[in-house]
DNA sequence: GCAAAAGCTGAACACCTATTCATGGCGTCT
DNA sequence: AGACGCCATGAATAGGTGTTCAGCTTTTGC
C-alpha cells in the first residue's frame, strides 16, 4: 500500500463531513425538511453533489444523522436544565421548559424533525428521537412520583402525551404565529408548562411556571 | 342542444364521484395515505385513471375533501356526544373520549389525515380540520369555564394541546402498539382522558374517567 | 335510428430530484 | 521526482407517479 490517511486527511475529512451535516442543518432551519435536498446542501457546503454521496449513503441516511444530531443536543439540554433544578418538580418543569423554548427558537427545524412530511423514509430516526426524549421525561415524572410529589401513573404514556401537547400546541399548524413578539412567546411557554404539569397531577403549576424565568433565556439556546 | 343532464345521470354522476372519495377512504384506513395513489384509487372505484380527473382537479384536491369528509364526521361525533352529556364538564370528558375512541379505532386513517407525509399539499385542509376539532373541543372548555368548573384559561390553546396529547399518545409512533386488546385500548382511553381532563384543571378527573363506560362502544363507532 | 354532446379510457407524457460513474486532480509514499 | 490510488466532480441517468389527451363509448333529444 503506497497511500495511507494521513491525520490531517483525516480531519479534512471529517470537517467536510460536518460542513455537510451543517449545511443540512441550516437547510432545514431556513427551510423546513423540504429544503433539505441534495443539490443545494451539496452548494451549502461547497462541494459537489457527487460528493455527498461519499459521506452519506442517501439522503435518508444524512437527514437520519440531522435528526439525531439534533436530537442528541435536544436531549443534552434537557439533561442539563433538570439536573440543575433543586428538586425532582423543579427538574421535571424544567425539562418541559426546555423543550418549549427550544422548539419555539427553532421552529422550522422542530417542525422538520419531528413531523414535517418527507421524500425518503425517516421514521426509524424520527422514532428514536422521540423515545430519546420521551424516555427523559418520563424519567423525571418518575423521580417527581416517587418523591410523592405527584400520583402514580404511566409515566411513559404520559411523557408521549405531554410531548403531543408541547409539539402541537407551539410548533404545529394550529400555533399562534404571533409568537416573535418575547412577551407572547414566554406567555405561550409559561401556559403550555403549565398544561402539561396540571396533566401530570402537578397541583401548584402555577407556582411553578416562573422557573421560566430562570432558565437561560431563549437566544442562548438557538444555537445548542 | 340534444343533450342534457338527465337526473338520472346526475346520480350516477355523484354515486361515482362518492365510490371515489370512498374508495381514497378505503386506500387511506388500508395503508395510510401512501396508499392513496391515483391508480389504485382508480382500480378500488372501478373507473380508470383519467376518469379520477374529471371529479377531481388534482390529488391535492381529492386528499382536501376526504380530509374534510373525515373531519366531518369526526365533528359530528363529538357534538353528538357532548350534547348527550348531562354537563359541561361531562360534555367536555365526552368530546375528549370521543376523540381518544375514533382515532384509536381508525389508527391509520387518523395517522393519515392528521400527520403523515403526503407527496402533495394539504396543509390547508388539514389546517382546516384541526381548526374545527380544536374550535369544538375549545367552545366545550369554555363552557366548562364558565360554569365555574375550571380555571379561566387560553381555551385555544388548551384545546390545541389536548388534541396533541391525545394524537401522539394514541396514534403516534410513539403510541402503544399492543392496542389491539380491548382492555388495554379502555386503559388507554381512560389514562389519556384523564391527563387531557388535569390538564385544563380538572381535579375530581378520575371519577370523571367513568364516562368511557357510557360511551357507545368502539365497534360502533369504527364506521363514522 | 341518428347526430351531437358528454363521459370514460388508459397508454403515453412530463417532471422532478436522488443517485451514479467516467473523468480529472491531488495527496502520499518510495 | 514519479507513480499510484483515493477523493472530488457534475453532467447524465433512472425511476416512479401525477397528469394529459386523442380516441372510443354511452347518453340524449328528435
Amino acid at each position: 500500500m503506497v497511500y495511507r490517511r494521513t491525520h490531517q486527511v483525516v480531519k479534512r475529512l471529517a470537517a467536510r463531513r460536518s460542513a455537510i451535516l451543517a449545511a443540512a442543518r441550516e437547510a432545514a432551519a431556513d427551510g423546513g425538511m423540504a429544503a433539505v435536498q441534495i443539490a443545494p446542501v451539496a452548494v451549502r457546503a461547497h462541494v459537489a453533489a457527487g460528493t455527498v454521496y461519499r459521506y452519506f449513503p442517501s439522503k435518508a441516511d444524512l437527514i437520519s444523522e440531522l435528526i439525531a444530531e439534533v436530537s442528541r443536543d435536544e436531549l443534552a439540554a434537557i439533561r442539563r436544565a433538570a439536573d440543575a433544578a433543586p428538586g425532582p418538580s423543579s427538574a421535571l418543569a424544567a425539562a418541559v421548559t426546555t423543550v418549549a423554548v427550544h422548539v419555539l427558537s427553532q421552529r422550522k427545524l422542530a417542525w422538520g424533525i419531528l413531523a414535517e412530511p418527507v421524500d425518503v423514509d425517516v421514521t426509524a430516526s424520527r422514532l428514536a428521537s422521540r423515545r430519546e426524549i420521551a424516555g427523559e421525561i418520563a424519567i423525571r415524572i418518575d423521580a417527581a412520583v416517587r418523591a410523592g410529589h405527584l400520583p402514580a401513573q404511566d409515566t411513559a404514556l404520559a411523557a408521549t402525551a405531554l410531548l403531543g401537547a408541547l409539539h402541537e400546541s407551539l410548533v404545529g399548524p394550529l400555533a399562534p404565529d404571533n409568537l416573535d413578539d418575547p412577551v407572547k412567546l414566554r406567555d405561550a411557554v409559561q401556559t403550555v408548562t403549565l398544561l402539561a404539569l396540571r396533566a401530570v397531577g402537578v397541583m401548584d403549576a402555577r407556582a411553578r411556571g416562573l422557573v421560566v424565568q430562570a432558565t437561560t433565556p431563549a437566544k442562548a439556546l438557538v444555537g445548542a
